[in-house]
DNA sequence: TATTGTTATACTCTATAACTATA
DNA sequence: TATAGTTATAGAGTATAACAATA
């Protein structure tokens, strides 16, 4: 255990930067993200904008790029790159909107709905055992303070309101 | 208000991405850190690598480039690179240790000192608005998960154990 | 003119490898 | 041999700008 580890209380200068938020947010969540991350490319080969799309489709059935994006806070471009490498690899199907032929369904492959089937349990099992050691009340506390700190965070400095 | 966003249960597939923990902690820890980021780069012109260093120095002092990797988690190549651009800036002054010279103490100029006393308030005013709806006992819980979710992770995944 | 999507490019942060100079 | 630190390089992930095709 490193249970004392950042026990101290804030010194005279009025800050420690192992206790400032944003830098612990950061933190954990760049930790989290990455020990995720390191399971899904020994398993599956595959990366997290990958994953992410591959998840999203699984529940969501076909997508548009745009709605890819929107659904998972993934860049045009970022999208862009993970379903042409998924496409590479036999995973996602692409499909023209003959109603609107500027955008592209896409949907998952036989094979990425194999993938997705396999993936599904490993991301649950993942997050229970993260969490394995919190109470229900921990649970929901948690799920609300990510909720108002995002929020918060966003209304602070907002990404480039004008550029 | 996007209240409502976040708070449909799991489908019967078992996942949803937006409701998944690791991909919810990754989102905040990046949205945070990148609106902190924001201020720091409008009223000092600096980086994040470059504002953990200043933070840190004018914490503790003098230190050399591997106790600030180790103090704040980063690469010894971003504390070179971080600590080359405070020095070019004239923030920071180095002095190699006499009684072993592979080590260089890094401690802040006269310069490096001001910005360390206006980046203190700006830190604690950024936290203190990213806290504000929050009660003693939300924090109190906040401060507890982040250790426990960060250690967590670690135990799951290890940062490549033999590489 | 505006929008979907792709590509080229660049920037940030992270990481590996090769190197130096010490020890 | 091993360590502190630098540099070159490469890899994620994110972003801007320019572009093609379509509306």
């Amino acid at each position: 255990m490193v249970a004392a580890r950042n026990d101290s209380p804030p010194t005279a200068e009025g800050l420690l930067l192992e206790r400032f938020l944003p830098y612990r947010l950061n933190m954990l969540g760049t930790t989290v993200s990455q020990s995720f991350a390191r399971l899904c490319a020994r398993r599956f080969n595959i990366a997290l904008p990958e994953w992410r799309v591959v998840a999203l489709l699984g529940q969501r059935g076909r997508l548009t790029s745009k709605a890819i994006g929107t659904r998972c806070a993934m860049h045009k471009t970022m999208v862009s790159r993970a379903v042409g490498e998924l496409e590479r690899r036999r995973l996602v199907e692409r499909e023209a909107n003959p109603a609107d032929k500027r955008e592209v369904f896409v949907a998952l492959s036989a094979a990425g709905e194999a993938i997705y089937a396999e993936i599904i349990p490993l991301a649950s099992a993942y997050s229970e055992r993260l969490t394995a050691g919190l109470s229900d009340e921990d649970r929901a506390v948690l799920d609300r303070l990510i909720r108002q700190l995002h929020d918060r965070a966003r209304q602070i400095a907002p990404p480039d309101p004008q550029a």
